[in-house]
DNA sequence: TTTTTAAATGCAACATTGTTGCATTTAATA
DNA sequence: TATTAAATGCAACAATGTTGCATTTAAAAA
């Protein structure tokens, strides 16, 4: 999130420059404010070449600032990093949420998420991807 | 699994036709220990059709004996069921954990996995995606 | 403000992955 | 053994993602 939607600015910051381009594909995506299909920023976006996108969205997520949301195999979803991501490392706290009546894909925050521990295997990094019926379908 | 390696048998019981095909990938992936990437399931039965593959795969999942795994954006992968999945509802209690050093995915059981709850969601299933290292690298 | 320059873009071409239609083959049943 | 519906293989297509390269643009220097 970003309160003064200075998309410009936060570019600058990563050493990213702030272009056309990038600044309309993070306003897309924030402006959904579910995650985001790829083909629907490229629906919205429809002057941005297709490599270019596939180019922005990847320096955007390397440089922390959007994150990729896949549930089982559909097509893959966007979101804007709401923690502090950094280009070392994505860091969500978050459980990744398909609607199974609207087809909506969230990023849902959870206080019930603990570390996860099996035995014998040194876990870096966990995601957690549900099914169901979201908050406004039930 | 299957002690007998009956996978014919295993296969008429769910009213396939336990063609030669069928047989084969269902031993493919179960010889590979671990999750089997589908483009290794092609590269050891090359005289199976691109085409029959897919469907082949589709067909056995859709009968509950195996099931796909798909950790990040990688390829997909194939394993057999343990558990008792059926037609109607694929039903697993593992993690599905990529190792970021052999880069082998594999299910791997845990009793730490309790219910996922999410306020005002209704959950039907939930699947977690690790990575780390595994017993094997560690 | 203008010039410089490295990064970003757009385009063409290609690569990979997955799907559909249809004629042929095969496993299971009669 | 004959029958038949399911499974297969092939060709063609569709969708998704990538690479190389010439052109444009944002940011910094002059």
């Amino acid at each position: 999130m970003n309160e003064t939607n200075n998309w410009a600015e936060a570019l600058r910051t990563r050493n990213l420059k702030a272009t056309t381009n990038r600044v309309g594909v993070l306003q897309t995506i924030e402006e959904f404010d579910k995650a985001i299909p790829h083909s629907k920023i490229q629906d919205r976006l429809q002057k941005v070449d297709r490599v270019t996108l596939y180019r922005t969205l990847n320096s955007l997520i390397e440089s922390g600032m959007i994150h990729k949301v896949s549930v089982e195999n559909d097509e893959i979803f966007y979101a804007i990093c709401s923690q502090k991501c950094t280009t070392e490392e994505h860091n969500h706290q978050h459980v990744h949420f398909k609607c199974t009546n609207c087809n909506e894909v969230s990023c849902v925050q959870s206080n019930s998420i603990e570390t996860l521990n099996l035995p014998g295997y040194k876990i870096e990094s966990f995601e957690i991807q549900a099914k169901g019926i979201c908050s406004n379908c039930s």
